[in-house]
RNA sequence: CGGGGAGUAGUUCAGAUGGCUAGAACGCUGCGUUUGGGACGCAGAGGCCGCAGGUUCAAGUCCUGUCUCCCCGACCA
């Protein structure tokens, strides 16, 4: 390709708007350019990356024994209706209508989708294992697009889909691929941790995301300092210390405590630490009952936790004027002691315990009336939790369940696989084989999503300098950015070259341009990052050959023309 | 959805208390001189000041509405 005919142009100037590495350097490198929020147009540098990750992809699935297909990008909102997808919150589905009122999901994510494709077969038990895969632009109605392709409205994502006989199978082909995309991931020269994640809006029991290390993530998530586990924060589990089990039960007390509403507040008033202290939250959930989550005060409600143990699909927090006259409490001093007594006989209220109220006795905490406070409050004697389990978050320090210490990481998430199980097979009608004993059984599914953009921006943030991108050469736009400075000579040379070189499968970016002094030709190379520069001047002519240089590298050399090819194959072939 | 900020040339920005023909830099076009780390000279093109209404003799500037973009938060009583 050469270089003055290249659509999609460098800029010196970039907005502040961009303040994440891969946005800036995208924009500025001529990758990227923005069409609205979330939404960009690829250009044809950024393509060509994009389809290097996607071949790569391609390969290893393959290679893992999926196969690509495609399916509408719209689909039939019935489908959507038939898991009970198109109300759940948390995902807003984008939806269009045609002129016959047919109405259609901008598909998100296709489960749907690929089970009614496999329910129109009859199939066998001896056509699966099946994996079936594609590439195809996915719509989010994200709440906020930020950080240019880190988190867009509208993108290219790969979506596997697993269908297996049974659990036993099944756990193969998710061993199978957890091992394909640490490979895909590792071929871009990402580093990824496999990390135990929540599967939100997807359904299943479990899932893990595939998390690249960077502080500017949004996923946090913790490892054990033995690295024997890894969990979203979201997930993330944790031991917990007894502090006064012990203790003999006092007798409960209210007593006035003129404070603000803060556990902090509390601590102050009562001199006695923060731990001992009581935090309740009160939500409401979508079927409309209150849950209030009470937990030990050092600790802080996990809603993906609470979620789960109650069943919700939404939680929202309680306004001020339902806790008063709902619930006949006060803001700030809420208490679970004597509530389901009080409140007003219309609601439905579910009191959620934390197991960290089980390591301390005679705690303290509000009294359900302005400026009056509990003393001395104990589970079970003083109230009872209608549900009990773990819904805190884990805090870095703290010991994991098998007591290495857990540390806190952040990261991207540039892939994940979830187990679905019957989910979408019990929901979906005749989602069924016939298995060897010539009974019809359920499929057990899986599924697993790589996002490109979202993989190119990734690779971006964790690989560039001050300069710009530096690519690793399995996904750079081209392997050889070639440029001429200078003489008549050198052009008729860098002509010879780039004929050569791309007769050997070589990709070249030449910057031929006559009128461009050579500092803005290098630096436009350094912010590209084309891992191979290769400079042919008349200064280098002189020297007898040719100046190559890797971009990760300071040092340059000159190589004569009966040793370039080798030269700059021999970094190629490193990727392949 | 809440809070904050911003929309002026292709891009990045400047245009105080309203006032003459709306500016700079970069980029772009032409000519010439340059060519190893974002060169220089000369000449040029380029603007419905986001959009709609209003106040005023006069609006990029003030008011109202609206759209768009960016940042923070989505959180514990």
């Amino acid at each position: 390709m050469k270089y003055s005919k290249l659509f999609g142009k460098t800029s010196k100037t970039i907005s502040k708007d961009a303040t994440m590495v891969s946005h800036k350097l995208l924009l500025q490198a001529g990758y990227i350019a923005e069409s609205v929020a979330g939404r960009y147009f690829i250009l044809p540098l950024g393509m060509r990356v994009q389809d290097k990750i996607m071949e790569i992809i391609e390969e290893e699935m393959d290679r893992a024994g999926a196969q690509k297909m495609i399916s509408p990008i719209l689909h039939p909102l019935e489908l959507w209706k038939e898991t009970n997808r198109t109300n759940t919150t948390g995902f807003e589905l984008m939806k269009v209508k045609d002129r016959r009122g047919a109405e259609f999901a901008l598909g998100g994510t296709a489960e749907e989708m690929f089970v009614d494709v496999f329910r129109k077969y009859n199939m066998s038990y001896k056509d699966l294992p099946c994996n079936i895969y594609q590439f195809s632009t996915k719509f989010r109605d994200e709440m906020r697009a930020r950080g240019g392709l880190l988190r867009v409205r509208e993108f290219v994502m790969k979506d596997a889909y697993s269908f297996d006989r049974d659990e036993e199978s099944f756990k193969l082909e998710y061993q199978k691929m957890a091992e394909t995309y640490t490979r895909i991931f590792e071929r871009m020269g990402l580093k990824t941790t496999m990390v135990l994640a929540d599967n939100g809006y997807i359904g299943g029991e479990y899932c893990h995301e595939f998390v690249v290390d960077s502080e500017i993530g949004e996923s946090t998530y913790f490892v054990t300092e033995d690295g024997s586990y890894a969990a979203h924060e979201e997930v993330a589990e944790f031991a917990l210390e007894d502090i006064n089990v012990d203790e003999e039960m006092k007798p409960l007390q209210v007593i006035d405590a003129v404070r603000g509403t803060t556990m902090e507040d509390g601590v102050k008033l009562h001199g006695l630490p923060m731990h001992m202290q009581i935090k309740d939250v009160m939500y409401k959930d979508d079927k409309g009952r209150y849950i209030l989550a009470v937990l030990r005060g050092d600790l802080d409600v996990n809603e993906v936790k609470l979620s789960h143990l109650t069943g919700s699909i939404t939680l929202e927090h309680a306004s001020e004027e339902d806790i008063r006259t709902l619930l006949k409490s006060e803001p700030g001093f809420i208490s679970p002691v004597g509530m389901k007594e009080n409140m007003d006989s219309s609601v439905e209220l579910l009191i959620v315990a934390d197991r960290s109220l089980r390591t301390i006795k005679n705690a303290y905490g509000g009294a359900n009336a302005l400026n009056k406070d509990s003393l001395n409050v104990n589970i079970d004697r003083d109230y009872k939790a209608d549900l009990e389990g773990d819904i805190a978050f884990a805090r870095e320090g703290f010991k994991s369940i098998s007591g290495s210490k857990l540390i806190a990481r952040k990261g991207i998430e540039v892939g994940n696989i979830f187990q679905l199980g019957y989910h979408y097979s019990n929901l979906m009608k005749n989602a069924e084989f016939v298995d060897v004993d010539g009974k019809k059984k359920k499929y057990y599914m899986g599924c697993y999503g790589i996002g490109i953009g979202r993989t190119m921006a990734a690779v971006v943030e964790i690989m560039s300098d001050e300069k710009g991108i530096v690519w690793p050469i399995g996904i750079s736009p081209y392997h050889v950015h070639l440029i001429t400075l200078g003489s008549q000579d050198a052009v008729s040379k860098s002509d010879a070259l780039y004929n050569n070189l791309i007769e050997n499968g070589v990709e070249v970016l030449w910057d031929e341009r006559e009128d461009v002094s050579a500092g803005a030709k290098f630096a436009d190379a350094d912010l590209i990052g084309i891992p191979i520069r290769i400079v042919v001047s008349d200064r280098s002519l002189e020297k007898g050959g040719y100046e190559f240089k890797e971009r990760n590298s300071d040092t340059a050399e000159i190589v004569n023309e009966g040793d370039i090819l080798g030269k700059v194959m021999g970094v190629v072939n490193k990727s392949l």
